[in-house]
DNA sequence: TTGAAAGCGCTAACAC
DNA sequence: GTGTTAGCGCTTTCAA
């Protein structure tokens, strides 16, 4: 790296103080000639200030740090995208890490943020109610906002949907196509606060309705195989006749093993995903699914955590409304259960379902 | 941000001197008895040392920036992910800017990243060979390594595959299977050396074969609907029979485009996309499409950025290999009939045909 | 093996 | 409106 100008040198060639260097820079008040004459002293040694002596004396690196899993899956990159969207123009930058589904990388990663002395984080943790690494950031005061972790009693300022309804709303709707033995399949949900909220809304529509408590399976994140769970899964003697799945990913994934072990969806099998990745839209048949507004998770997200850092009071959690995607691969259950009916192929379900904006 | 134990500090709960504190933190030689008084002042002021003053100090940042046009795309998404796992274990952490396909904004992302001064960029550029971001970059003597810019005369250090390759492979393969009248759509190519060198390949491979330059249209990379633009080229008298895309994004628009012209992919019009995002594999029809090994290439950028950083002397240019994926929205050019084009009122004249690269 | 001291580049009082 | 000056937290000679 080339020696760069320094404040003082453009001080000397424009034959004033650092300090009005430093004004000038910063756009406090200076006589006009007199900016000019540092100005042209700037352009000349190609003078860019720097941000780490600046910071340093000023205590704020305007640096946002951001967590999450992976950006292999689109629905953080999406979000990522709308941090850095609600982010422009502010002044800060995104300092980034990603913890691959890892609690020990998740610490390892805040670590590395948390010396660069971040203004702020937004993130995506594994467990919201129970996160060391949240409780290290609380401990140092940064302020943070999470994203797709669900609200709850941890009190956490958090920009999310209603997980939990919207598995209930899987739920209901799966069983109002007649479905009455349901499964789910899911990340660990030790790891998976969202994976968890979903579930729960999902199993309690279940229960309400007076069926037996959904199969649940957990498959690890990067789960290569999903064809020998899904084989037990069809082999028990009363199989599921719709499956929701923790994530689109896993969602299409399923749906490709499904097919592979000689399963129709959704003639034999209905498929459900979460998140409503792009991809969804357009796989065959088309992944019925809950949809996050991830981008706008993202902006809203930075949004806050920016309102926080310029001194509005503590960020608040927000809720955004999920939209209810009718794909192709949910259909009635009506061919599967005992009294047999001919009613295989319904019109398509156009209809989307909004929930309630808080 | 609540306040934070300084070097200081620690030396002075340890009765010892910042210097020695220093030492410890960073391995250097300490007596293992004042080591170990150091490290209990640390652990009970849970002292975490300030990168910033750190890198004030010692002119180096640890921070390697990344700039990309978008994480919407997967292509880069995979990259970054790829960057970020060939950093990781090096102490170096990554400043993230997105330009949105932007030469103002690549501009003002880079300055960015400069101020917080850097040790190092990987990014992809509109266009390598003719960059005003990478001159001022050379000019600023920061080292940097290109992902996704094809390797040219320009001598710039980049990972990528053989564009120009590839995209003659496409036109070959389309070729052997019969079409004569070949098609690209594209992003602006203005704006994406990519584009080019995989267009220049295509249509050298075109001529070579004695067929007529391909139909060459430039679309806004953000653009909305295709089909007009797709419209338009089959208004022509004698269309394409295979279109042969820039990017898959913009492959699986034009398939799905296609279909609400009426036109059936691939019995009526072949399509080949280029980038190898996971979705390709999973609409329907399957995606034919170039595979660049996107996670590989960004590991890759950021092991020879590191080389480099470590004194390895300069990064040289890496092409990996590409592979051609034969989805099923290909199809043989025999059915096609040289006048079936539906009826239209568009002139032909308002296509742009283009035979060379600039 | 350890300490004292000099800054790295910048901003912000405080003077004039 | 402008200059002087004292550090921000850290590393690194140079002595001891």
């Amino acid at each position: 790296m080339g020696r760069r100008a320094t404040i003082r040198e453009v001080a000397e060639l424009a034959g004033v103080s650092v300090a009005t260097v430093s004004r000038v820079i910063n756009g406090a008040a200076v006589a006009p000639e007199t900016a000019a004459r540092v100005g042209e002293a700037v352009a000349v040694l190609g003078y860019r200030p720097n941000g780490v002596g600046r910071s340093l004396k000023t205590a704020s690196s305007r640096l946002i740090g951001v967590l999450i899993p992976s950006l292999a899956n689109p629905v953080f990159a999406e979000a990522v995208d709308g941090i850095a969207e609600g982010v422009d123009g502010s002044g800060y930058s995104l300092l980034f890490g990603a913890s691959d589904y890892r609690r020990d990388r998740e610490r390892a990663g805040i670590e590395a943020l948390l010396r660069y002395r971040v203004d702020g984080l937004v993130l995506t943790v594994a467990d919201a109610a129970a996160s060391e690494v949240l409780d290290l950031i609380e401990a140092v005061e940064v302020p943070y906002v999470l994203v797709y972790n669900p609200a709850g009693d941890h009190r956490r300022p958090t920009v999310t949907v209603d997980n939990r309804a919207a598995g209930r709303a899987v739920a209901e709707r799966l069983i109002g196509l007649g479905h009455r033995r349901l499964g789910m399949i899911a990340g660990r949900l030790a790891d998976s606060d969202r994976a968890r909220a979903r579930h729960a809304g999902f199993a309690a529509a279940a229960a309400e309705a007076g069926l037996p408590a959904p199969t649940l399976r957990e498959v690890p994140f990067t789960a290569p195989g999903l064809e020998p769970v899904l084989a037990e899964i069809f082999a028990a003697p009363a199989p599921p006749t719709a499956l929701f799945c923790s994530n689109d990913m896993l969602a299409i994934a399923a749906v490709a093993a499904l097919g592979a072990l000689g399963r129709a969806v959704p003639d034999d099998v209905s498929v459900v995903g979460f998140d409503g990745i792009a991809i969804g839209t357009l796989v065959h048949p088309s992944l019925a699914t809950v949809v996050q507004p991830s981008r706008e998770l993202g902006r809203t997200a930075a949004q806050q955590l920016l309102g926080r850092l310029s001194g509005e009071g503590a960020a608040a959690s927000v809720i955004l409304p999920h939209v209810l995607r009718h794909g192709k691969s949910v259909g009635p259950a009506a061919k599967h259960s005992p009294t047999a009916s001919p009613a295989s192929n319904l019109p398509a379900h156009s209809l989307v379902t909004r929930t309630s904006t808080p």
